[in-house]
DNA sequence: ACCTGAACACCGTTCAAGT
DNA sequence: ACCTGAACACCGTTCAAGT
């Protein structure tokens, strides 16, 4: 026994931590997975056992990105049931922020992850993915409207539009149509201005 | 002089046209520029003639992407020096139905044109592309401003979450996220709540 | 159970040669 | 000016064989 062979117990999660290294460095095109099996000293056909196609660990890599993306947003909020967790305003810049530093951070598996769908066989997972990492916010916004901070109604109707300013604005960075400076005051003005049509009117 | 060779003046064309057909029905990984050579009845080398390589033909596609998707922009709003074209909100709301619409007939070439800026080397003519595409609605906006319909301010501060919004809304459309109902009820709830943060205040 | 390595079909790109 | 067709290097996938 010369070289380590690289099957110490987890081909699969080094395949998927090499991939996303590839892809963001990259974009998704450059990977390949025979220069993956290479890298980890493995042969071409190993990854097989692991994923059953390339789209396959394509797919993986896109749901991973919606759990970290999730956490990310999860970690910007307070926890649940923190009683003394007023001011929706405070924590829809809090969550903007994570959103939008992920997006910028991760812009090639962004476009991976939101790019699944269209594929011709999306993962069977993936709309229990979105649901997850989607769910955090959900509930602030929620709890938002419970303590009257947030106009009423359907939650899922609130909800639309202060996710999409968040991901279209997100999304619009990292394609090239907005260029904020490093204060953040772009995205502070356009989460003011959501705020302000989302305030109850009396 | 038998079957017709398909270089009757405009290879090029045909193969932008073609290739966006295949996109269209399989995703972006699913066009082969043998395969496309093949299906307009030309050798393999061919579309080198025309496209230094596979990524400039997949590039011409997201540019011409931006030009239709501004085209369809421009005709749902009034032509610029209409001087009866008030009501800011109807316009919103065209303007919106306009971009959803494209993006959901050609989910697959919009994650391809917002993808384009992840790439290592993406077009140069990108920025001068987005900028065009973007610029009626930006004008509407400043219009609006003008007749005192939005918040004065910054005219590229005020519709970055417009812009955001309604790229938001479509991009989570086709990724999955959202499962409107035919109605639009939804996305005239979100348009509603936005142009409610627009209005000024007196 | 997991990996190897040969084999297969297909791909993108290049380039001398044709017209 | 435009296209052909052979050649090259590389790819994803499959599968008998090894341990």
């Amino acid at each position: 026994m010369a070289a380590p062979r690289y099957h110490h117990g987890d081909l699969r999660a080094a395949l998927i931590n090499r991939a996303a290294e590839v892809v963001a460095a990259g974009g998704v095109d450059s990977l390949s997975l025979r220069e993956l099996a290479r890298d980890l000293g493995v042969s071409h056909g190993a990854p097989s056992r692991h994923f059953a196609d390339k789209q396959a660990l394509l797919d993986a890599l896109a749901l991973d990105g919606f759990e970290r993306l999730g956490a990310s947003m999860s970690a910007a909020l307070p926890s649940g049931d923190d009683p003394a967790a007023g001011d929706f305003s405070v924590q829809l810049r809090d969550l903007a922020a994570a959103y939008v530093g992920f997006a910028v951070q991760n812009a090639s598996l962004l476009v991976l992850m939101f790019a699944a769908k269209t594929r011709q066989a999306s993962p069977a997972e993936l709309p229990a993915a979105l649901d997850r990492a989607f769910a955090a916010p959900l509930r602030a916004i929620q709890l938002a409207q419970e303590r009257g901070e947030v106009v009423a109604g359907d939650v899922e109707a609130v909800a639309a539009g202060i996710l999409a300013t968040m991901h279209g604005y997100a999304a619009l960075v990292t394609a090239g149509l907005f260029h904020p400076d490093e204060s953040g005051a772009e995205l502070a003005g356009v989460i003011g201005q959501l705020m302000n049509g989302l305030r109850r009117r009396d």
